[in-house]
RNA sequence: GGGCGAAUAGCUCAGGGGGAGAGCACUUGCCUUACAAGCAAGGGGUCAGAGGUUCGAAUCCUCUUUCGCCCA
């Protein structure tokens, strides 16, 4: 026999995540299996930005992920999990603008070279942060594959792609209206624009015909772009202005002669049905623009000022500029009204700065030709979206795809590999910087803009596993098995690898897709900063532990709904995990005389059936759930199996086996009680991962069948341990033992005093079962039975129960008061006549006799019949009293 | 304006054509040798409203109301 020191009496959360954590990664745990003949499943983790901290969101995307990757490696998948960062090119610089701001530097005091020095120095200081985050979570990533967006093979990766791209004409340079962000300076993608709701106003502006009486009414929420006006525009088929075509008016303020013209984009429900058009700071003016070969009037510039084309305005921002155009309009009394307007403003995403449109020179990839591909891909279903819903979300951003803005004004991220030859002009991408322009052999300048992160982040599941290299990681686990990340970035990153995985891979990048649920507040608010709602997974994790913040996000994650946290979820789940614990030290502190015995040699009796019965479907049932990504069901099953079957009944029954049993009986709950426990710490494992090693190891061999939990091969699905008929008299136990506990409860029975019970059956069989069951009674209902007979006459001074067959005779000190004991049972009665009576009902109905299924009429009848008896027996028991 | 989702116990939410569930909160009694982060017992719901399909609807369909999100 083996002894092992017993748990200690609490678990102490912060003492093991930390042991195990290392032990795990020293003996090489999270690296997928070299056996070759192990089917791969592989998951890249959704690379946080480097400088970032650990949020809640993180928190819930990594538990998941490492509850798929750890049950995959127990069911003998050979699992990677690839972690990383992402260079996250504005947040991160601006965050590094902030920190030399403060030595009242900008970027431009220092130079390219030496602020990219900066950025790298607090990367390298930061990326140990988070990584060191990600671990107190638990995730066992494969960090020996670790990978950054900006490391040597990914950069490699990212010019190739670009190279090919721009070869084959799907990356090309042009003006086009972009959305600016002011105080980043750059250009953003559209997706990068958040838009909220604004309350502003709309003013009325009277633009005076050319040469002649009156004026135009236009309306505008921007007055200060008027000063770019070019034309204004009415709708073709607007009767209202027909006339005016072709006329000009007067830009107010500056003078300028500006075309009315027919376009039908405008509206002619907004405002007055007239447009001022303004091509270089607004997208749709920008079109309407190009349509009627309108010039660009550019009047307010990228850090947000007013240029020389704006006269007089020159120099003042576009705030400034708004009240002083309004004032000098208001002067010339051209301004005829203004009214409340509440209408959607851009906001950049990473700052959020009120968004410029700006005409610019851009790099943008054409992205119809590389949609069409992900599409079918999504439709044919070699990428499924888990849950279905968000299909349609996909589908209805790419069928709309435009093409995406791809260079960024700033210098933090993977400069665009475009050369310019400063002697003949001749402009090229290169896989590596050219010492010389191929042409002609002058000197030649790169571009001086980067890539969209997200351009790199397109490539991460390739070119994490070693692409453009041939590599054996790329042979065995790409395409990759799942991808778990949130609905708000479907466009900004899952669409995009998908149709990066497709053309440079040839094959989708992942099978799956789960999007997880947003995490909110207790109130289902946005977990934010500004509002103080946020919880810190780390403090959560000082307090409760990982394993209980684990636990309480799978536990809170069901399909199509946000997530509402609270501290009071993860004390429950602090608790259970306590529950565990302490059921684990249980078991473990009887094992007096312990030695191995094969459950198919034992003599097993009906609670040993029962809870293996209990197991086995617990068992199958939870694994189908995990394998259907629905955790919170998963976790759900664990609990009540856990909570209220092991722990509330059978080890509550085993004490009398292990207390008082003989050798050979208690050897035999000993090896049930660790069987099922061996196998529910193998199915919490991939949620609660610490605690369950931490009892993992004190497990008593052969139960521990690994040296580490997190190798240990999921439980086996027996099927032929299903037994209904245990499941079935167990319950009736159950529900006789709670109407014992019913009734010492109502009659106020000391819980020290045992009870003396009697028990009527009319069934030859009941009696049987009752009497061979007699101790289970007895134990968890606090009484002796001292009889159980057919027809039991009532003596006296007993309470009255009954349940299912059997009349309980519970016996009592002083004389009963009968009022209670008639109240009590009446209830009891009436609920019956209910039941009855629905039943009856429904019988009744010749429609459902001829129309439902047999096994459903079959079942009502037979419940019809039992009701009617039960009725029967307690109506003469309610007549015996009175 | 278009689309999606949600409405079930006081709160947060599961469930999903045939007997209304959990956690927390609440009431009562217990420190019973694994656990007071616990044990036992209990109270509490015309499953948002209206119509329809069906033998049967909390569950499927339609509409309405309210709330949330996405896109324009």
């Amino acid at each position: 026999m083996e002894r092992k020191a017993l748990l200690s009496s609490v678990f102490d959360a912060q003492a093991a995540e930390t042991k195990w954590y290392e032990f795990w990664e020293r003996n090489g745990y999270f690296l997928p299996s070299p056996d070759s003949k192990r089917p791969p499943f592989s998951i890249v983790i959704p690379p946080p930005n480097v400088t970032g901290h650990l949020h809640m969101g993180h928190a819930l995307n990594l538990t998941l992920q490492d509850i798929v990757i750890r049950a995959k490696r127990m069911q003998g998948y050979a699992a990677l999990w690839v972690p990383g960062t992402d260079h996250a090119g504005i947040a991160t610089q601006n965050v590094v603008e902030r920190q030399i701001a403060q030595e009242g530097l900008s970027r431009h005091d220092l130079g390219r070279t030496e602020f990219l020095k900066r950025v790298w120095e607090w990367k390298e200081k930061y990326h140990q942060r988070i990584v060191e985050q990600l671990k107190r979570l638990g995730a066992s990533c494969d960090w020996t594959r670790e990978r950054f967006t900006m490391d040597e093979g990914l950069s490699r990766a990212v010019r190739e792609v670009f190279v090919r791209l721009f070869e084959e004409g799907l990356i090309y340079q042009g003006e086009y209206i972009v959305n600016w962000c002011p105080r980043c300076e750059t250009a953003l993608a559209d997706i990068e624009v958040e838009y909220k709701e604004v309350s502003g106003k709309l003013y009325f502006v009277r633009y005076p015909f050319v040469g002649g009486e009156g004026f135009l009414l236009v309306a505008t929420t921007r007055p200060e772009t008027m000063l770019g006006d070019v034309a204004l525009a009415v709708h073709p088929e607007d009767s209202r202005y027909q006339e005016f075509l072709g006329r000009s008016v007067c830009l107010p303020l500056l003078g300028r002669e500006i075309p009315v013209i027919a376009d039908v984009y405008v509206d002619r429900a907004f405002g007055t049905g007239v447009l001022k058009v303004t091509p270089a700071h607004d997208p749709h003016d920008f079109e309407i623009g190009r349509r009627h070969n309108l010039p660009i009037v550019r009047v307010i510039d990228t850090r947000g000022y007013m240029t020389e084309e704006a006269g007089p305005f020159a120099g003042l921002t576009r705030e400034e500029a708004r009240r002083a155009v309004l004032e000098a309009l208001e002067r010339e009394r051209l301004l005829e009204k203004v009214e409340d307007h509440v209408h959607a403003v851009g906001h950049c995403y990473r700052c959020g700065t009120v968004i410029e449109p700006l005409v610019s020179r851009q790099w943008f990839v054409r992205m119809k030709e590389l949609a069409r591909p992900a599409i079918q891909a999504v439709a044919e279903g070699r990428v499924v979206f888990v849950p279905e819903r968000w299909t349609k979300v996909y589908f209805e951003w790419m069928e709309n795809i435009k093409d995406w803005c791809i260079s960024r004004q700033i210098w933090w991220g993977h400069r665009i590999p475009v050369f310019s030859c400063r002697g003949c002009g001749y402009t090229f991408a290169h896989r590596e910087d050219p010492a010389a322009c191929p042409k002609c052999g002058g000197e030649v300048v790169q571009d001086e803009d980067v890539l969209d992160t997200w351009f790199s982040s397109a490539l991460w599941p390739f070119s994490t596993l070693g692409w453009p290299e041939a590599t054996e990681d790329l042979a065995r686990f790409y395409p990759t098995s799942l991808l778990v990340t949130g609905f708000d970035i479907i466009f900004f990153w899952v669409a995009r690898m998908i149709m990066m995985g497709l053309k440079f891979m040839g094959d989708v990048p992942f099978k799956k897709v789960y999007i997880t649920p947003l995490v909110r507040d207790a109130e289902g608010r946005k977990m934010s900063k500004s509002l103080g709602n946020a919880i810190d997974p780390l403090e959560v994790v000082e307090k409760y532990g990982s394993d209980a913040l684990r636990f309480a996000l799978a536990w809170l994650t069901v399909q199509g709904r946000d997530i509402h946290l609270s501290l009071q979820r993860i004390e429950a789940a602090r608790s259970f995990v306590n529950k565990l614990w302490n059921a684990s030290r249980f078991v473990l502190m009887n094992l007096d005389g312990f030695s191995f015995l094969p459950l198919g040699e034992a003599d097993l009796d009906l609670k040993d059936r029962w809870i293996l019965s209990r197991f086995q479907k617990v068992l199958k049932e939870s694994t189908e759930r995990l394998e259907a990504l629905e955790f919170g069901e998963f976790v759900q099953l664990l609990y009540d199996f856990v909570w209220s079957e092991y722990c509330d009944w059978y080890v509550e029954w085993s004490k009398d086996d292990l207390y008082r049993g003989d050798g050979r009986v208690r050897k035999k709950t000993q090896n049930v009680l660790l069987t099922v426990l061996s196998g529910l710490l193998r199915l919490l494992h991939p949620v609660v991962p610490f605690i369950t090693e931490e009892i993992w190891q004190h497990l008593p061999l052969p139960y521990r069948e690994k040296e580490s939990i997190m190798i240990a091969p999921w439980p086996v699905q027996e099927e032929q341990w299903f037994n209904d008929d245990a499941e079935k008299h167990i319950a009736l136990l159950q529900e006789l033992i709670r109407e014992i506990r019913y009734l010492r409860a109502e009659l106020r029975i000391p819980p020290a005093l045992e009870s003396v019970v009697w028990l009527g059956c009319e069934d030859d069989d009941l009696c049987a079962l009752l009497s061979s069951c007699k101790r289970y009674i007895e134990q968890l209902a606090k009484c002796s039975v001292e009889k159980i007979a057919k027809d039991l006459f009532r003596p006296k001074h007993v309470a009255l129960g009954r349940v299912r067959g059997v009349d309980v005779c519970l016996f009592v000190e002083s004389v009963v008061d009968v009022a209670s004991e008639v109240q009590r049972l009446t209830k009891k009665l009436s609920a019956l006549r209910q039941d009855l009576e629905r039943l009856k009902q429904r019988l009744d109905n010749p429609d459902f006799l001829a129309r439902a299924p047999e096994e459903v009429v079959e079942e009502e009848k037979r419940r019809y019949q039992e009701t009617l008896a039960e009725l029967g027996r307690l109506q003469r028991l309610l007549e015996g009293i009175q």
